[in-house]
DNA sequence: GGAGCGATGTCCT
DNA sequence: GGACATCGCTCCG
């Protein structure tokens, strides 16, 4: 039995439950309508799911950040529409891929109605199922600390097997999408909010959320 | 276990 | 040409 930092609702509840294994709901794009901030808190919890080579990859998001457009100087789209940015610009719910430091990349799912920018970044999951699989994509061995898989937006990123080409602008709110958030039912006990890392414009904004004692966040 | 730092591609000035 | 929403390795305590 995986841990469980929160408690699920409505649990047991007949009809839910497939083949014991709650049953998970995709996201619908009215869920990401929202001011990225909301819509990062609200994600914390939810599923993870990655469809790759006939295999299912899940994680549990535990911790997220939010990057608004305007006004924000740290998000890439303060700069306003760019190639690279576009999908951030684009309807709500979509994933937005960028290459980092020459090596990593980073998921984001796009906020608010189409044509406003807005956008959350996923830090940090709790590994779900397909723990060997992302093992193996990390290049770790099999048997390596969980906490090495997915604990960090590039890691998580390498785990799922996410880069951009193929998965940028993926629709995140469909199960037939290789790639799409959904949700269980499970529901945190406890968040908690700070500063975003790893950036060095407005640094000081509380735009990072992340569940409370969750083993798995990133540092 | 924590601070320091190098690796490395892409985007925008 | 510089900055970059990172990671993993070293070295030191």
């Amino acid at each position: 039995m995986a841990t469980l930092w929160g408690k699920k609702r409505n649990s047991p509840q007949r009809g839910r439950e497939h083949r014991g294994l709650p049953r998970v709901r995709p996201l619908p794009e009215g869920f990401y309508l929202g001011d990225p901030a909301a819509v990062a808190r609200q994600l914390l919890g939810k599923l993870i799911v990655r469809k790759l080579d006939g295999q299912t990859l899940v994680g549990r998001i535990v911790e997220t950040e939010a990057y608004l457009g305007k006004d924000d100087p740290a998000s890439h789209s303060f700069p306003g529409l760019t190639a690279r940015n576009s999908v951030m610009f684009g309807p709500p719910g979509r994933a937005y891929v960028y290459f980092i430091y020459g090596m990593h990349y980073c998921l984001n799912v796009s906020c608010e109605p189409d044509g406003v920018a807005g956008g959350v970044l996923f830090r940090a999951l709790e590994p779900v199922s397909g723990l060997a699989e992302m093992a193996k994509l990390r290049g770790l061995p099999d048997g390596a600390s969980p906490r090495l898989l997915t604990s960090g937006p590039g890691r998580l990123c390498q785990a799922l097997g996410i880069v951009r080409e193929g998965i940028n602008g993926v629709d995140l709110t469909s199960p037939r999408s290789a790639l799409y958030i959904g949700d269980d039912g499970f529901v945190p006990e406890g968040v908690m909010v700070t500063p975003r890392i790893g950036i060095r414009k407005a640094s000081d904004l509380p735009l990072r959320f992340l569940i409370s004692g969750n083993k798995f966040t990133s540092k």
